[in-house]
DNA sequence: ATTGTCAGTCAGTGCTCACTGACATTCAAT
DNA sequence: ATTGAATGTCAGTGAGCACTGACTGACAAT
């Protein structure tokens, strides 16, 4: 039976892999110093996990955000240009920061596991086609200057992949009210380079 | 003496480790691997590389890139800003695709090695003042519409460097004429963006 | 008081890996 | 043909690491 305890320490052991993996990478944590920032000990860890791949594996599913984002599309956007891109554009970075650990493991982890590679990059992809979608639809109600909506679309999400990356790390550059003001000047700037 | 001879041995033998640290990781690859993908036995990696970090340490000279921006910067503006930011994006990225292998080792290589990642994130930094100063001067020549120059040089930079993590791995999802035609297009409407 | 569950301890196994030393071999230049 | 530098071979060392097994202790429910 799984009873709370026992999910509470699993829970624990996995924050803290995730933790040390998104610093060290996968290679450069051992278990025994995973259980010890969990705070037990290293034979509980494999109790839990029957191997530290698998807990890499299983933290991997904590990692969502082609489906939050594709719920965002599917009811929320208004067709007011402005409105909605800062709207995407807010979640988005929303979901980047609360994944961040996750995906500077993923950025971490090499070739050694393909699969979960393969996993990382279908979400960007489907983000891609939401946004090229949209972008034809607002070109069809003639909202956009004459552009290729499926460029607009990559431009506006490896400006936006790129911007999280500056909260990627901890380094507190940029306090949470800078960086709000940085995106809207982005999405601004961008509104008005698509609009005539 | 360095010997022509020896010299190349040396450059096999790096080139192959960047290679591989670039897929793998540092701590996914081992001495023998890196030896064999060369050509060589581990032995003679090691006559080379009197340990497997120099050998990493030894390849980060190869990447540059504050160095060649700044040059630029110096040089080639005309005060257009529609070429001039053509022309800063195309070095931008000629760099980062040449540097390629090296930017992947360095974003996988955990804080175990804390002096690379304070290497690697100056350069950044030396571009977007160079970028922050120069959009000052063309808002000063009334270039630009009402914005904050520091805010449209991070956007700028970061818009950028989300394009070129399009490049980094292998996976030919866009030609080099694709993606020159996405670039043009973004620059376009960064342009856009600025100006009145 | 008994029993079941979860965690700790400790010693250990088997493997991998960075790195070495002694000696043999290849190769290029004279 | 000789020499010296560069590379190969092979066997090994010592450390680190994922993972295990046998056993003990803490605690909560019945």
């Amino acid at each position: 039976m799984d009873t709370p305890r026992k999910m509470a320490t699993a829970q624990k052991i996995m924050d803290a892999a995730i933790e040390l993996f998104a610093e060290f990478g996968y290679d450069g944590v051992t278990t025994e110093q995973i259980a010890e920032a969990a705070g037990f000990s290293e034979k509980t860890l494999f109790r839990h996990y029957h191997s530290k791949q698998s807990l890499l594996e299983k933290a991997i599913d904590r990692y969502h955000y082609a489906e939050e984002m594709k719920a965002i599309f599917d009811r929320k956007l208004s067709g007011n240009l402005d409105e909605d891109l800062w709207m995407i554009s807010e979640h988005y970075h929303r979901i980047m920061y609360r994944n961040r650990k996750m995906l500077q493991v993923i950025m971490k982890v090499g070739s050694n596991l393909p699969e979960l590679h393969q996993h990382a990059r279908r979400h960007p992809e489907v983000l891609r086609n939401l946004l090229a979608r949209y972008f034809v639809m607002m070109k069809e109600q003639g909202k956009l200057r004459d552009v290729d909506p499926e460029k607009v679309a990559v431009t506006f999400l490896y400006m936006n992949f790129g911007l999280a990356q500056i909260r990627m790390n901890d380094d507190m550059t940029y306090t949470e009210e800078e960086f709000q003001g940085l995106l809207k000047e982005s999405v601004d700037l961008f509104v008005r380079g698509v609009t005539v």
